[in-house]
DNA sequence: TGTTAACGGTTGATTTTGTAACTAACAACA
DNA sequence: TGTTGTTAGTTACAAAATCAACCGTTAACA
């Protein structure tokens, strides 16, 4: 009993938004993962460290959106293997401060670059209007201002 | 160690899309979760059913790039609870055609709305310019055509 | 036909995520 | 101080996604 209105799955925005971030993480996925045998919220931990420098555990958090749970697995596996260490706040003995490594930093540098080059691949079919057209809209819907 | 070039984070698309994708699903998702006690796969199935009508598991394969072990198991409770029915395909008995009962039928008519809704509701920050471009962009990146 | 390969779909084992409950540390304030 | 509430982070358990192996059926073709 096909429809015979204006709504189509390939135009509802979380599907169509779900789809395109699937289709374009792929390719990038598979560098993280084959390079360095990290999981989508180890390369997200790391690049914020890389980005940012020093931070807790909370403030990438606060930044990312990414549950708390999510994090603490991140850090302990980054932490396993020696792209990140863990430093004690002596003020607030609750939360430690995170910083790359050596290997962490030439592992961020490394995908940096990566994450530097896919992202004009993927623009490549976009008109410079419509690429920032697209992230403006997407910083929108993603309320990051 | 933060970085002084352009690259930011919040501007690669991966990570973008990533986040508009999650925050403008939440909402749905809690609709068709409480009402129906649904996964996204699950919606996925029935809304490929309720808009293109009967299927095999491989054609909505084919449409929504879902892996087919995500939607045979979909498929194993939406049967259960009723919302769909398997028929036997004689000419190729490997496959069979789905098809909505009355009850899934009526669930997709309500998800519908609700998604028509929504979003018209995601969109309402957007021009009308904006919007037009950005599903045109999505789609470029889903490559959906 | 008989054999082999490919296909549609399912199942089981493993990995990853989500949810809730928990620990230790700090804050507020009587 | 001491009691109560909150916060940063971890852990345990359940839910879900992933991956490979599998079954029955169909296709290809010697």
């Amino acid at each position: 009993m096909p429809q015979k209105d204006d709504f189509d799955l390939q135009n509802f925005l979380p599907y169509l938004l779900n789809q395109a971030a699937e289709e374009s993480s792929l390719a990038f996925q598979q560098v993280y993962k084959d390079r360095y045998g990290m999981l989508r919220t180890e390369w997200r931990v790391l690049f914020h460290l890389g980005l940012y420098g020093r931070l807790t555990a909370k403030d990438i958090g606060a930044r990312s959106k990414m549950h708390k749970t999510k994090i603490s697995r991140a850090v302990q596996r980054l932490e396993e293997r020696r792209f990140l260490t863990r430093a004690p706040d002596d003020a607030d003995r609750r939360q430690e401060y995170l910083d790359l490594t050596t290997q962490g930093r030439a592992a961020y540098r490394d995908l940096h670059g990566v994450a530097q080059g896919y992202d004009s691949v993927l623009a490549e079919p976009l008109t410079a209007e419509e690429e920032r057209v697209l992230r403006a809209a997407l910083r929108k819907l993603a309320r990051m201002g």
